[in-house]
DNA sequence: GTATAGATTGAATGGCTGTTCAGTCAATCT
DNA sequence: AGATTGACTGAACAGCCATTCAATCTATAC
């Protein structure tokens, strides 16, 4: 039974294309997280956009094309929204840093849908060199930008002889470890529980500067 | 370019049975982390063990069937891993928990292959409940273990005030974490410098008893 | 040595899937 | 209004895959 969405019309026949992608791609997401992806076929993506068979190879190269895209458009939107509660947030590194981490726990990056999608990707990541160099890209990019923080609270804030690196990889590893659960466990899963548990883990780090509850301190 | 293995031979037609579907069950291992979860075919399994193409079926009830007890062996796996390791430490409770945090960077555990494996069923377990039940038990019986030592080195410690399950589901999450970086990153992956990151974490827990080298202080 | 039972083979089968494409339809242009 | 261009459809196709099973092979029992 495939879930047919209300057909939306493009405004003008320029913009169609583009619409269209998003509509196809945004299925494909729907698609994984709800049948996997091994068991996600063209099919399910066309009748999950309410449009006809032969409309993916129309708009995409092939389906590992279309596969590509929707994992490119999923690690825009994670960049997006840390970058974005990077730009919200004060200027200095603790809030900065605090930011990054309570930005993994946003519903929009959170969410059973989402993480099952990702999940999926790096389950295949291995044997795909694609997908395994956007997951690279994505992991190295939050951990550049975590780097720099957590470098800047280290020598502002007299934590001497502690590992940047470390620290960086460490707490993106604690996310990605944390979001299983969300997956696997989504009953006893809680978002604020998880974000807290990331929190405990950085404010005991950094004991001087930021308090459990993921606020700045002093 | 299948891999064909000599071909073994098992002692006495009794033991026949288990012999292969334990051969089926490495050669699946290898077939998923070599070409993925969504292309692993029955004759690729087939092939790998150097076995003729129906004797999956012969000695599973299904393709389904043979992924399920993969996984389950995948699961046995790897609690007999930081089991063996809590039997061979300290009685204490902090030697117990960096037993068990060590484990999980043990080279059987800890490499390339079975990981790529243990994300492949990851991404699938949200559309399969089987896969899911098998996924969450997996965590629990280590959590609770977990949860169980943690309690007391907080309670004989002196860390009063520490939430013990936010801990042990941190720890967990920080392994699983720390192993998508392995998976995706493998140039760049040590599994040393991963087990340091661990202690690193757990050291800035209980500073009293955990050195960041992995050592129980004391 | 012969019979029996279980293990194994590999060809056949039927269903499913990605891709193609000739035809249809609708928006935009002249 | 008529022509043109691009979007979209859905049937057709070819290849792949899990499963079945009759035939073959091999170890054990008698």
């Amino acid at each position: 039974m495939a879930i047919v969405r209300p057909r939306e019309v493009p405004k003008s026949r320029a913009a169609t294309r583009e619409f269209r992608k998003q509509q196809l791609i945004d299925s494909t997401i729907d698609s994984i997280a709800k049948r996997g992806f091994s068991e996600t076929t063209l099919a399910d993506v066309a009748d999950g956009a309410g449009l006809s068979r032969g409309i993916v190879n129309f708009h995409f190269q092939s389906k590992e094309q279309l596969l590509v895209e929707t994992l490119q458009m999923l690690a825009d939107e994670y960049r997006e929204v840390w970058q974005k509660a990077l730009a919200k947030s004060g200027a200095g590194p603790v809030q900065r840093m605090i930011a990054m981490t309570a930005a993994d726990f946003e519903p929009a990056v959170c969410n059973r849908k989402k993480i099952a999608v990702w999940y999926a990707f790096w389950g295949e990541a291995k044997s795909r060199p694609t997908y395994m160099k956007l997951c690279a890209d994505r992991d190295n990019v939050y951990a550049d930008a975590m780097l720099t923080v957590c470098r800047q609270v280290i020598a502002e804030g007299g934590y001497e002889g502690l590992d940047a690196a470390m620290i960086a990889q460490g707490m993106a590893a604690l996310t990605d470890g944390l979001w299983l659960d969300c997956l696997v466990d989504p009953k006893g899963f809680d978002r604020e529980r998880a974000r807290a548990t990331a929190f405990l883990f950085l404010s005991t780090i950094f004991p001087r500067h930021v308090t459990p509850e993921g606020k700045a301190k002093g």
